[in-house]
RNA sequence: GCUGGUGUAGCACAGUCGGUAGUGCAGUUGAUUCGUAAUCAACAGGUCGAAAGUUCGAGUCUUUUCACCAGCUCCA
């Protein structure tokens, strides 16, 4: 048979696997491959091909190479769990980014102690180098087989009719299993179980918790090694470590948990953040307003924020006849701003801004720094357009998030349109044409402004689909930065109208919109991607002048003065009675820009002798150097 | 919310077998007036997250509770 190993073409005898093929081929075999692509799917080395199969051999820096390898290693895992807890149930084991799991049911808590036991044992598991043995079963024999692990039987129950239903052997242990996995597992040289956490069983939080081990697996000791040693470096950039260092901001117990609060030196960062995005909207023709932080709980009825929301919400407020909650969202009060005045398609575009504060119940396990609070101030607007208008005011929205992003340097970010579960009628309001033509016009809209993005089912809001950026920060979990929402669905709901050409009244269609998302949760994406150095335009304290002695105190406040006048306006004078070296190290650890050490020789020159945060002694300049130095430095928004 | 873990001074951490709490940095005061990441000394700082219990005696053991951390679920 003639079957593409590696892109070239062998004639090789029938019957052989992919291994076998590649032996026959001539092709020297090292250990570095771990598994095959055959046709453009994964699979094990030992299996078969056949006439005209294209062929790839995978090694762990392929992606379905490392797959493959660190998926062997979580059988090892549930192998050393079963040795030594024989009543664990197990679950399901996948690879994952950087690592592999394993969910078990378990009477255990596999505590840190026990991760080391198991450790142990997969370290026996790996030296007894036991081959990877696949061989499948028809459905009622493979429920026999399992009988004893019930979420197996589950699992196997629920393959669909005709799939077949494979097996992969080791030694003593067998697990139902799709595949692919190495030919033995001698090959997992290193490995380190990172953590036990719990997973619901099919991440459904009204199933079961189970216990998930998380592992990572290389086949060289030094990668793992560099690999741990990276995730303990990330660590350091966690902006909840950096905020309460810097002084960003702080929490307290008696104010209440999920309610941070900015100290001074956030909330200039704050303040900056806020100018700036308020700025440039007002720049591209928004109108800011002011809105309270609560709301009659009939304003978020007529929304449809309480029926799908309301146990989100802090609970409602009962005074004198009317209830109130604190408002989780600020589209309805927007939406009544709108109903305020009577619009002609003539004034429309009308985008509504706000930096608004809004109080959400969130769940106490989510609360996470400034990243994910009870209470969060957004950079909302939402943008009244006639239908016509969706596709341009759509593009200077995602013109905005561009352009401020380039301003922040955020290059590393994923767009999604995010789509409704047609089936989740509960989730979504419902009506399907309203979606189709929301969902249809949105995909339109992207497509024509060349965006590349990803679609995701389940992901929209309940009023209709929505434009997400992503971004990954150094720790945890990918969250959305900015997001952009098309409506056709809350307008009606208010009975929001605009008088079009031939004088008829129509609907407005609504794009909500937030940029920096919210200020808080952008603060922590900048925290961690800067690790609190932040440029000089949005640093709390720019410049930092140290006189070496009191004797040049005063020319120091001059050099502040200089700098003020020139729009730095955020300069210290450190005239403690310290020494040089010593305010030289506080001003670094506390992540300052600029420090200018001022002593005799550069009162007398009127000079100015700079020391970078990052690039240390820059040497003597002139003080209107350095001012004009700085001033571009701002200006241009230099990182 | 769920599962597991952690709470000792402003911060980072010790505290053994249950015997009444310590180190470093920060702080305060005094001295020092100094040239590119820590001057010296003295002083002060704690209901050991909170409450209850066991005990002659609890930071240490038990229970409850609060907060935090990891992950899951959720994020309009």
């Amino acid at each position: 048979m003639k079957i593409t190993i590696n892109e070239i073409v062998y004639e090789v005898a029938d019957g052989l696997s992919a291994y076998d093929a590649a032996k026959a081929a001539g092709i020297a075999l090292s250990r570095d491959i771990l598994a095959a692509e055959i046709n453009g799917k994964t699979s094990d080395l030992t299996s078969p091909v056949k006439d005209g199969d294209v062929v790839k051999l995978l090694t762990f820096e392929d992606e379905g190479g490392a797959h493959t390898f660190r998926h062997t290693a979580s059988h090892v895992l549930a192998a050393a769990v079963k040795r030594l807890y024989p009543e664990t149930k197990l679950t399901i084991g996948p690879a994952i980014e950087n690592g592999f799991y394993y969910d078990f049911d378990s009477e255990t808590a596999f505590t840190a102690d026990v991760l080391e036991k198991l450790e142990a044992e997969m370290k026996k598991i790996v030296k007894e180098n036991a081959k990877m043995e696949r061989f499948t079963l028809p459905r009622a024999e493979a429920v026999e087989f399992m009988k004893n692990e019930p979420y197996k039987v589950e699992l196997i129950n629920d393959l669909p009719e005709g799939e077949e239903i494979s097996f992969y052997r080791m030694g003593d242990f067998t697990d139902l299993c799709a595949g692919p996995h190495l030919f033995s597992t001698g090959a997992i040289k290193a490995f380190k179980l990172t953590a036990c956490n719990s997973a619901y069983w099919h991440g459904d939080s009204k199933n079961k918790a189970l216990q998930r081990i998380y592992g990572t697996a290389f086949p060289k000791k030094e990668d793992l090694d560099a690999y741990l040693q990276k995730l303990e470096e990330a660590k350091l950039r966690d902006h909840r470590k950096i905020g309460k260092d810097l002084q960003l901001f702080m929490t307290d117990d008696l104010v209440g948990r999920g309610m941070p609060m900015f100290l001074p030196k956030g909330y200039t960062l704050w303040r900056i953040l806020e100018n700036y995005i308020r700025d440039k909207e007002i720049a591209s023709g928004y109108q800011h307003v002011l809105t309270p932080c609560v709301g009659t709980v009939e304003l978020y009825k007529t929304s449809g924020h309480w029926e799908h929301y309301q146990n989100n919400m802090f609970p409602a407020m009962n005074v004198d006849e009317e209830t109130y909650v604190l408002r989780p969202m600020n589209c309805p009060h927007h939406m009544r701003i709108y109903a305020n005045s009577r619009h002609s398609y003539r004034n429309l575009p009308v985008r509504i801004g706000e930096i608004a504060h809004d109080f959400r119940y969130e769940a106490s396990g989510t609360l996470k720094g400034i990243e994910r609070g009870r209470h969060f101030c957004q950079n909302d607007a939402h943008l009244f357009v006639t239908p016509e208008q969706i596709k341009d005011e759509f593009a200077k929205v995602v013109d905005l998030i561009f352009t401020t992003y380039k301003d922040f340097g955020i290059t590393d970010y994923r767009m999604v349109l995010s789509l409704r579960d047609p089936a989740d009628k509960v989730k979504y309001h419902d009506d399907d044409e309203m979606w189709n033509t929301a969902e249809n016009a949105l995909r339109d809209v992207l497509n024509s402004l060349g965006l590349k993005y990803t679609e995701e089912i389940g992901e929209a809001a309940f009023y209709g689909p929505k434009l997400d950026v992503n971004v990954k920060p150094a720790v945890g979990a990918e969250y959305t930065l900015s997001t952009c929402q098309l409506d056709f669905c809350l307008p009606a709901k208010f009975n929001l109208t605009y008088i079009d050409k031939e004088g008829k009244e129509r609907t407005p269609v609504v794009l909500h919109r937030a940029i920096l998302g919210s200020l808080d949760r952008f603060m922590a994406y900048l925290i961690e991607e800067t690790m609190g150095a932040f440029p000089l335009w949005l640093s709390p304290v720019q410049v930092e002048v140290l006189p070496i002695s009191d004797d040049h105190v005063e020319y120091a406040n001059k050099v502040k003065d200089a700098l003020a006048a020139a729009g730095i306006n955020r300069v210290e004078v450190d005239d403690r009675n310290e020494k040089i070296g010593y305010k030289i190290r506080e001003a670094q650890l506390e992540k300052v820009p600029y420090m200018l050490i001022i002593g005799a020789k550069e009162v007398e020159e009127g000079t100015v002798s700079v020391r970078s945060r990052r690039d240390g002694e820059l040497g003597s300049m002139k003080l209107d150097e350095f001012v004009a130095k700085a001033v571009k430095e701002v200006e241009t928004k230099e990182r």
